[in-house]
DNA sequence: TTTCTACTTGGAGTTAGCTCTAACTCTAAA
DNA sequence: TTTAGAGTTAGAGCTAACTCCAAGTAGAAA
């Protein structure tokens, strides 16, 4: 089963030009073209598409990506490290998630904050709620030296 | 008690710079400057950098956290646009963490697969652990129509 | 046969967010 | 008083990742 490039871009929410882009910076190295030039994509070209747009969301460039793809195509020799790279994409994403969920409270706090705006308007709001000035400092403050 | 833009960098671990980039598109709206003009940034510059450093962490553009404080400027009677942003970006964080959660499991998986072709080699893993094609189809394979 | 749609290429243009350069000033230490 | 270091400006340059454009082809429907 084979794919045109108006398919994939449908099934991965890529527009023609994107992958056409990928394609030129050697991201698909096995695609195939038809008699009249036109790319088909196989099951296993989507399955790598896959991966690389796992990789993009967790922050690698297209750059490294087309590096982790020479490896894998020289073999044995550099499953070491293929598995580093994807060791420190992990570390990434777990440091990535914890600093979301910090800025989730930051966003949290603003949320309430607005909250009581929108009720006793912003000049009272840490005037009647002195204990929101301590979280507030608490969530936004670099007490560093 | 004032702070130089050298002391604002190594603070918040950002270029001189890059705090003046953002001075020219009218992020620091209330900064001072010294007789011989150099900045200085007050505690409440300070706080307002820690909020526009959450906003770009969660994916607000400079120009959109320029439109952000346009509105704070504005006073009492933007309050509820304000608020609506941020539950947009706390929507927006919270899509993320998810989508970063599952391309943590995919990360798993291929540092799974790889630990197994340091010992088995590429071409023996899934022969050898047939379940592991299933898992990759579940993690990698998008199945739309 | 015309027309439509989806595709092809090479190359230029765009946007965001920096990042650097040149030429200069101010302050403080030696 | 020289000099080192930190700051100033305007404006150019850079990188990543698209995004678009022009000019063309190929195949199918009316």
């Amino acid at each position: 089963m084979f794919y045109s490039i108006g398919q994939v871009s449908k099934k991965f929410n890529l527009s023609p030009h994107t992958l056409r882009y990928y394609d030129k910076l050697g991201l698909f190295p096995k695609v195939g073209k038809s008699s009249s030039g036109l790319r088909r994509f196989s099951e296993e070209d989507l399955s790598w598409l896959g991966i690389i747009e796992c990789l993009k969301a967790t922050g690698l460039t297209l750059k490294g990506i087309k590096h982790y793809l020479d490896l894998a195509e020289r073999g044995n020799q550099t499953i070491s490290e293929r598995k580093q790279i994807m060791l420190e994409q992990k570390a990434q994403v777990e440091q990535e998630i914890k600093a979301l969920k910090q800025n989730l409270q930051k966003l949290n706090f603003k949320i309430k904050y607005y909250e009581l705006a929108e009720k006793l308007g912003e000049e009272n709001v840490y005037q009647q709620n002195p204990e929101m000035l301590t979280e507030r400092d608490r969530l936004f403050n670099k007490t560093a030296a």
